[in-house]
RNA sequence: CGGGGAGUAGCGCAGCUCGGUAGCGCGCUUCGUUCGGGACGAAGAGGUCGGAGGUUCAAAUCCUCUCUCCCCGACCA
């Protein structure tokens, strides 16, 4: 490909609404556009090195057995009824009217879909276990798109589903996908560490996400540097302080006591002298919830102990909840407690579901709130002042917290997830009556798996890990070119021109896959764009190296330059990229499937 | 949805307080000189100042409404 003619404009300086890196530099380089919040164009570039990526998708999907089909992007909003999901899902979920009426979405996953389409073609246990997968657009109308292609509401996305006789096959082959992903993350350069995660909208029974660890992710993980325990923050536990400072006291009477205008726990434990752990958290929320197949609100009051913080997962979770948010004064109010001055001694017990970290009963002697302004009790003993209702894990790990597995204390990172895998079970097989008659001429539902990986989100992440200040540094896998040639010719130089296009079309002629900068500009340009671009492999024909038949050679990743003979190019070319391309993948890391 | 910020040429910005011919840098076009890490000179092209109302002799500037984008939070298969 030629510069001068390449659809492309770099950036000297990075538009204003970027400030992500892998964002600014996406967009510096000219490898995509924005056209709308979270709606994205890609450029030339930037489609040469999603396809790449696809490539990579698509070679170790087949190699685990994948066929590749393809889904409607616009699907019938009756599949998304049969499995419930057309009402659960709220406004992520975009919906539309054809006209004639009919009530039509956007594919923002393909579960109802694949499932409708496996139940019309299986239909003996002799067709399973099969892989299907898709590169397909998904449209997701996200609340808050952000960090250019971090997060975005149209997206291609890698997504495939294996159907099973039983779960011990969804079981043996959990295993390969999960190693297929591992290679995947590891072609495209792009270090990933696999976490269990929260099965969430999806249902299912186990699941794994691969982060990619960076700053800019949204996911919290916690670590174990020790034992190499990992999960994300939704559902990572750790193992609990058997109590509070005065673990083992005896139980001592409870007595008000006057805190005006203190109503915070750090204002609490600041005005008593007391460490947080020592108080007793009160959060109030409302839960909608399924009862008798009607939706309702439920009252929650959740007690936890003032040095721990709640996590919505774990109790969404256990409660079974769709959605959980903070309760209203007037809410608060209504079962007899005070915001601010909360407190499980002393209200009113109906319509509501007291839930108490497990940790709150062996934290004797705790300062909780008295429901009434400016007043809170000592000496609360939960069981004997109060009886909750459940007793649950419902906290957040948190850095330092002692690892769950062995003690060590964790370590809390920031990560993006770029891609996951569900066993997802007979969720959808059973909603959809997607059933194969077993060896035994009984009929069953299929049991199913599902696996993604966001491909911009991906190529993202693989920026925002590689780069440095001078721009991108492609992994040579999925760059979007292997050389970048380098022409610095001028009026006066006729001969390097000529040489410069000898070697551009002699490296096309090997297939080797070559930027061409045959742009009338300074060496100054052409360098710092080349730079900018991050092409693996830069070359550079000038007029004292064709007067001695040698071309300048540097590899983006270092600053080491290089000659080689101008008459033995190609093949020395056809081997750094063989090099190279053997440097990614050696450099590939596999985390055992715990 | 809550909080904050911003919309003026392709990109980065000034002008707005105090109403009076729409500017600067980069990029782009043409010509000339230059040519190994973002050259120089000359001459140009390019903007309904996000949109709609209003106030005024006159609005980028003041008022009202509205749209969009970004950041933090909520949310997130």
């Amino acid at each position: 490909m030629r510069m001068s003619k390449l659809f492309f404009q770099t950036l000297r300086e990075a538009p204003a609404d970027a400030d992500v890196r892998s964002h600014q530099l996406m967009l510096r380089a000219g490898l995509i556009r924005q056209v709308a919040a979270g709606i994205f164009e890609y450029l030339p570039l930037g489609l040469r090195a999603k396809k790449k990526i696809e490539a990579v998708l698509r070679n170790e999907m087949n190699a685990i057995g994948g066929q590749e089909i393809v889904m409607p992007v616009v699907q019938p909003a009756d599949l998304w009824k049969r499995t419930g999901r057309w009402y659960e899902i709220g406004d992520d979920l975009a919906r539309l009217t054809d006209r004639g009426g009919r009530e039509l979405v956007l594919g923002m996953t393909h579960e109802e879909v694949i499932t409708e389409l496996a139940a019309g073609v299986i239909s003996s246990y002799r067709q399973l276990p099969v892989m299907l997968y898709q590169v397909q657009t998904k449209f997701r109308d996200e609340p808050r798109p952000r960090g250019g292609l971090i997060r975005v509401r149209e997206f291609t996305m890698k997504d495939g589903y294996s159907f099973h006789a039983s779960y011990a096959s969804l079981d043996d082959y959990y295993p390969l996908v999960y190693q297929a992903y591992f290679n995947i993350f590891g072609r495209a350069g792009l270090e990933v560490i696999a976490v269990e995660s929260d099965t969430g909208m999806m249902g299912g029974t186990m699941a794994h996400e691969f982060m990619a660890l960076t700053e800019v992710g949204e996911d919290t993980l916690l670590l174990c540097d020790e034992c190499g325990y990992k999960a994300n923050r939704q559902v990572a536990t750790f193992t609990k302080p058997e109590g509070g400072a005065d673990a083992g006291e005896e139980p001592l009477p409870m007595e008000e006591v006057a805190t005006p205008g203190v109503d915070t726990i750090a204002a609490l434990a600041d005005f008593l002298e007391i460490p947080q752990s020592q108080t007793a958290k009160a959060l109030f929320l409302m839960a909608t919830v399924e009862q008798d197949g009607e939706e309702k609100q439920q009252f929650v009051f959740v007690v936890l102990r003032g040095d721990m913080e709640l996590n919505e997962t774990k109790l969404s979770n256990a409660l079974k909840a769709r959605q959980l948010r903070p309760a209203q004064p007037e809410e608060i109010r209504a079962i007899g407690a005070e915001p601010g001055y909360g407190s499980p001694v002393g209200i009113r017990r109906e319509n509501m579901i007291l839930v108490v970290d497990d940790l709150v009963p062996r934290s004797p002697n705790l300062v909780a709130g008295a429901n009434r302004d400016g007043w809170h009790i000592k000496n609360v003993n939960c069981g004997r002042d109060y009886e909750p209702d459940l007793v649950l894990d419902v906290v957040a790990a948190a850095d330092g917290h002692p690892c769950p597995v062995c003690s060590a204390p964790l370590r809390s990172v920031r990560g993006v997830e770029v891609g996951n895998i569900f066993k997802l079970g007979t969720k959808y097989s059973e909603a959809m009556e997607a059933v194969f008659l077993d060896e035994d001429g009984k009929s069953a539902p299929l049991v199913m798996g599902c696996y993604g990986i966001g491909v911009g989100r991906l190529m993202a992440s693989v920026i925002e890990t590689s780069n440095d200040e001078d721009g991108i540094v492609w992994p040579i896998t999925i760059a979007p070119q292997h050389v970048y040639l380098v022409s610095l010719a001028t009026r006066r130089t006729p001969e390097v021109i000529e040489a410069a296009e000898r070697v551009y079309a002699d490296l096309m002629e090997a297939g080797i896959e070559v930027l061409y900068d045959d742009r009338d500009e300074r060496a100054g340009v052409k360098f710092n764009d080349a730079d900018l671009l991050g092409i693996p492999i830069r070359l550079t024909i000038g007029a004292r190296g064709v007067k001695n038949g040698i071309a300048e050679l540097k590899l983006r990743r270092d600053d080491d330059m290089h000659e080689l003979p101008l008459d033995d190019l190609v093949d020395r070319i056809a081997e750094i990229v063989e090099a190279e391309e053997a440097r990614v993948l050696d450099s590939i890391k596999t985390d055992p499937l715990q």
